[in-house]
RNA sequence: GCACCCAUAGCUCAGCUGGAUAGAGCAACGGUUUUCUAAACCGUCGGUCACAGGUUCGAAUCCUGUUGGGUGUACCA
């Protein structure tokens, strides 16, 4: 639409004789009550042609229409100039471009940027929040991808430290030899209950130690079971033979369950990162601090960066007897990224509990004078909260990540079947539809929120299937996929048309926001965008094939058009949720 | 205490860099199928955009303050 701005400027320039830019422009979509397609605000004008704001806009619009082929004719309401493109820019548009299988897909911008998304602990099984991280990763390096820049999704494995000892520690105890193998059970899950068995018996020893006089502290200090874990990761770290055996069997039984989740949800990574092999770096970053001034040493050894003049606090990077914190490690983490990737830019997928220790993170190292620094951006997301409040996973108030992706297959299932929709398919289709379509509410529900706010999810209440939901937008392809296939379209283009009627047109604009979508999405890291983009596009034509007859049009002419722009429509649907990550049916 | 985030219809959410009468879905009620998939479409009901000031021709949107909710402020990760 550019070329309207600049024909705008040129208009109040010659009119008023004023140079203004084309930022001082706004140009928005009309709004449907109006007559026209795009409008132009006049108020601001008005500072400069010293009329009221009908006749400036007015004086535009008469310009606009004088100068500017495509501009058919014009209205004007109040300080809103209404211009009315002909229809043959529109059908231009949507012949050269939009119905262009390619339309929508960025040239490559040649810059690289990181994903690290989903970083999960090997000690529990995944659960909803972290459903929401996954999807939100996963869908943030899609939407990158497609706006051309090269992606790594990467994933840092919180595979270390007194929690995972926690877990091996109970298992050794209570577990009697249990193995996925024999118990049958996913081997995260497994790993899990002795997580929760350990902080059972660790409270009980609390208890004990409390009656028998302890300060609250202090009990949980010196129960038997802590010092033990404690114990177990110093040996841990001076590679105990025993304990990192078990280490590794335990955490292998993670990784296979993690990969089973993974694997249904979708989501892949490129590149792996253990914190194993990382929580050592760091330090000669600590050095570099220290040699430039930017850290300093306080009297008992520990270094120290002082934030105070940033608004923030000072922060330990490095403990008195010289071992790392968990922000020292980020640094090193960082700079190992870089140096391995180069990347111009980096996102890190992790909750709002952490806004803190990023920006701390972000500013040491720009303070440190990487360049690369300014890349940094962490995606924080809300967390998803239960009707009853926080999820805990040593409380048990979870909401397990396996269970809510097999209830909402079989969710899917059921509903399929009560609406008696898969005749004709097999058991494999059907299984798979059911999959797709489960899966396709479940990533549509998380994503269609901006990432930022906190969500809510009501186990008892499932996951809707009508209306503003994957589902729909699903069915939306399926049922073009269904009149393209009636009509046996192959293609061919339509010929002759001159004019169209509101809702064709009402499509092909919103064909043409795609591009735009795409961008701001990856401008903001937001799958929202695109879902609340896909979710209007659905609605829209779901209008249009209850208006307007495809394959009964009068005309042959008007018939092939409607199935070219079916297909268009059908091809940006698709598009769209492979965004959002979610896989579209050609039959439901 | 201090810092950050959030507050829009009964519920769940859109509303981007300020623009027209604040929009969807769900829920409730009513209608549409001898016609291309009714997981659809159309209609009715539903709002002091938390509150109070300010900036502006114009504020849900920007600024300040207040209230309510959340999170953080560990020599845990």
């Amino acid at each position: 639409m550019d070329f309207i701005t600049q024909a705008t400027a040129k208009a109040v320039e010659e009119l008023f004789g004023t140079q203004i830019t084309e930022q001082d422009i706004t140009l928005q979509q009309t709004r449907r009550e109006f007559e026209g397609q795009l409008t132009i605000i006049t108020f601001p004008f008005t500072r400069f042609s010293k009329k009221s704001p009908e006749q400036t806009g007015t004086e535009i619009g008469n310009y606009l229409q004088e100068h500017v082929a495509e501009v058919s004719g014009f209205n004007v309401i109040k300080g809103f100039l209404n211009l009315v493109i002909a229809d043959s820019y529109w059908l231009k548009l949507f012949n050269e471009s939009l119905s262009n299988p390619a339309y929508g897909k960025f040239t490559p911008n040649g810059k690289k940027v990181m994903v690290e998304y989903s970083s999960p602990n090997t000690n529990k099984p995944l659960h909803l929040g972290h459903v929401r991280n996954n999807l939100l990763g996963y869908s943030v390096a899609e939407i990158l991808s497609a706006s051309g820049y090269e992606v790594i999704k990467a994933n840092l494995v919180n595979d270390r430290g007194i929690h995972i000892c926690k877990s091996m520690l109970a298992w050794q105890k209570f577990g009697n030899r249990e193995t996925p193998e024999i118990s049958g059970l996913k081997g995260d899950k497994l790993v899990g209950n002795y997580y929760v068995i350990f902080d059972k018996e660790y409270k009980k020893q609390i208890d004990e130690l409390k009656a028998s006089g302890q300060t609250e502290d202090d009990a949980k200090k010196n129960a038997p079971l802590i010092r033990e874990a404690q114990e177990m990761l110093l040996k841990w770290e001076n590679g105990d033979e025993e304990v990192i055996n078990l280490w590794r069997t335990m955490n292998g039984w993670v990784y296979a369950g993690f990969d089973e989740t993974y694997k249904k949800m979708g989501v892949d990574f490129d590149k792996y990162y253990y914190e194993s092999n990382t929580y050592l770096l760091g330090k000669d970053i600590v050095q570099e601090g220290l040699e430039k001034g930017v850290f300093f040493k306080k009297p008992d050894g520990s270094v120290w960066i002082d934030l105070t003049s940033d608004g923030l606090d000072e922060k330990l990077v490095l403990r008195a007897d010289g071992t790392s914190v968990y922000i020292t490690q980020d640094l090193g983490t960082a700079q190992l990224k870089y140096d391995e990737f180069g990347m111009d830019q980096s996102v890190y997928v992790v909750g709002n509990e952490q806004d803190y220790h990023f920006k701390v993170l972000f500013l040491i190292l720009e303070k440190l004078g990487k360049r690369w620094a300014k890349g940094l951006f962490h995606l924080s997301y809300g967390m998803v909260d239960l009707p009853s409040g926080k999820m805990k996973s040593r409380e048990g108030t979870v909401v397990d990540a396996d269970d809510l992706i097999n209830e909402m297959v079989e969710t899917a299932r059921q509903r399929t079947e009560e609406l008696g929709k898969v005749e004709g398919f097999t058991d494999q289709e059907k299984s798979e539809l059911y999959r797709m379509i489960g899966m396709g509410a479940l990533k549509y529900f998380l994503l269609k929120v901006e990432p930022k706010k906190r969500l809510l999810f009501d186990p008892n209440e499932s996951i809707d299937f009508q209306g503003h939901t994957g589902p729909f937008i699903q069915y939306t392809y399926a049922r073009i996929r269904s009149v393209l296939t009636k009509g046996n379209y192959n293609g061919e283009k339509a010929s002759a048309i001159t004019a169209l009627v509101n809702l064709e047109r009402d499509l092909i604009l919103a064909l043409n926001n795609y591009a735009s979508v795409v961008e701001d999405a990856a401008r903001n890291y937001s799958p929202a965008l695109i879902a609340n983009y896909v979710y209007e596009l659905a609605k829209l034509y779901n209008k249009f094939y209850h208006e307007e007859p495809i394959l009964k049009a009068d005309d042959g002419n008007v018939k092939l058009f409607r199935l070219q722009l079916s297909l268009a429509t059908a091809g940006i649907i698709k598009k769209a949720m492979k965004l959002l990550g979610i896989e579209v049916p050609e039959r439901m």
